[in-house]
DNA sequence: GTGAAAGCGCTAACAA
DNA sequence: TTGTTAGCGCTTTCAC
């Protein structure tokens, strides 16, 4: 024990506290110090989160795992609560489950300090559970009525600036495959696309939408259904989600229409998959990992009273011009 | 306070125990229970950690975060973890760095009653770290020297399972696009290569081989080595894993070779992203997910004293056949 | 500026 | 079978 070491008791703690509040004298100070680090002193966390009734801990639910969209939040969040002195305890919940007993668990039996969520939750359910929980949270890229904190993707921009890129192309007939009905994101997308399309003046054609998900079979369903209803056929399609491309992508190859050459695709995010995709996908990167790093910062700010309120969108990122997309042909 | 509740003090703490060894009258215990629920009790985790000095969480330590084999591994040993009453605290300590510091992090001041590792530290500096670690430990698909328990998947036979595959479809000139030099994953991946081409009769030719590691531009460019080196041209060709049997996919296709007219691929591991190329990918599954859970599982048996040694070696899953294996033209 | 003492909520040893 | 007591390692009044 570093008390032993120096001379004293409980002084340490206000040594090793740092905290300029506690006035002592300096030669203390660096002798408390000095000993404990001799030693290589380790408080127990347990013991001080049992006295402070804080435990440096940061719970995070998702519904996924191997996605990659949840394993970058993940990482930036663990990275974001390494660098504050938090833990991070994870939980995955399933897609069909709730997160509500995950989030119960987390704050009544592991006493986190805090919760990033993401799970698919309605917010009708979601948000009064976080709000039963008497600790801070951060919902991630789901923007829901009675959440406070939320540090979410900029979706409609990303689409718009996705839709964008495939006027300046030069295309006209511009094909839609969107998420899962009802949700934001696909709100947001949709928004987006009409969006870019209304700046370009160009119309706005109901049988060019189809929802896919956000899976590859998702994505391979609706092109087809595209293919099938829509007349003329698009000369260029902006997809969901980098899965849901790749789908649309083999739908397309089936149907033996070239990629760009008849039909050109553009989609959201960015991952290793883009690019060993035939030909490599032209993605909008978004910040994901970002998004995990901002949402456990400002919930850190949030515990430790620094902020009221974390409420960030973020702006995509560039667009990544890869081989999925060119000029139509006359 | 359920104790309050009930009317008794501590022996509501014998009661929840629920542990046979202590002899209580069923009344008691039944009321105690029953208040317990009534009031929604929750042991206070923290307060029995520093008592019993168990934390009940285990820590994961991995060098990446957004590989799917890694997700798939801490999903299995989050499921584990759960089952068994236990949380997960997730370090990520990137490629290149070593593991320990986290290691020591974790058991020191998070006080985890236990550690999955999976970092790439060599074993000299591994092993010794995890001695040192008061808490028992397992190793996740790294056999290593001095360490006593690990999960591991049999990569050998997953190896021989796939070039075994290419045989029976009638290749003989067969290359392997192998691991990251020194590996124990690619010294396992070649002596499954050469003992399913033994079993078979066919000779080994060394320049057959080149090292692709485990990413897409590696599998590119030992591709484009092989079929440089390699006269005459292989039939077909084992890839290491996913990522760079894409990249190898990616050569081929720049070279004006098809596939599997030409030269088939087989290759290890499964995922979305071998049903998203172009021909999907012939792949032998592993059972990644499975091995965070045994390990998880094996993990909380090491703690909980009911096992000493935990030493498991998962065979391979089945063969996928998907398009990209077919039997030479003559 | 520093020491003494209490107590966070729990469990284990001992008494009754 | 149950209650009493002590103490896990820390922080925080409260004296000094």
């Amino acid at each position: 024990m570093a008390r032993r070491a120096g001379v004293d008791t409980s002084t340490a703690s206000r040594a090793l506290a740092g905290d300029a509040r506690h006035r002592m004298s300096e030669a203390t100070r660096a002798r408390v110090l000095s000993a404990a680090r001799k030693l290589g002193y380790r408080p127990n966390l347990l013991a001080r989160a049992l006295r402070t009734a804080r435990s440096n801990s940061l719970g995070i639910v998702v519904p996924q795992l191997d996605n990659p969209v949840y394993a970058q939040m993940i990482s930036g969040a663990e990275a974001a609560a390494r660098e504050r002195g938090y833990a991070l305890l994870i939980v995955h919940v399933g897609e069909a489950e709730s997160g509500v007993t995950a989030i119960e668990r987390l704050t009544r039996t592991n006493h986190v300090d805090g919760l990033l969520v993401s799970s698919f939750d309605h917010e009708s359910v979601l948000a009064p559970a976080l709000r039963h929980a008497k600790v801070p949270s951060v919902v991630l890229n789901r923007r829901a009525a009675g959440v406070a904190n939320c540090v979410s993707l900029d979706t409609r921009r990303a689409a718009r600036k996705a839709v964008a890129h495939l006027l300046e192309l030069g295309h006209r007939r511009i094909a839609h495959l969107t998420g899962r009905p009802g949700g934001a994101g696909t709100r947001d997308r949709i928004a987006g696309y009409r969006g870019a399309l209304e700046s370009a003046g160009v119309g706005f054609d109901p049988r060019l939408v189809a929802a896919a998900g956000f899976s590859a079979e998702g994505g391979e369903r609706a092109m087809r259904a595209v293919l099938r209803s829509a007349r003329p056929r698009p000369t260029a399609v902006f997809v969901a989600t980098l899965l849901a491309a790749a789908g649309a992508l083999k739908a397309l190859r089936a149907a033996r229409i070239a990629v760009p050459g008849d039909i050109s695709i553009v989609t959201l995010h960015d991952s290793i998959i883009a690019e060993v995709l035939d030909p490599p996908m032209t993605t909008v990167r978004l910040p994901t990992r970002r998004m995990g790093y901002e949402a456990a910062r400002g919930l850190v700010d949030l515990i430790e009273g620094r902020a009221r309120r974390v409420a960030r969108v973020l702006a995509p990122l560039e667009l990544v011009v890869r081989g999925s997309a060119a000029p139509p042909h006359a």
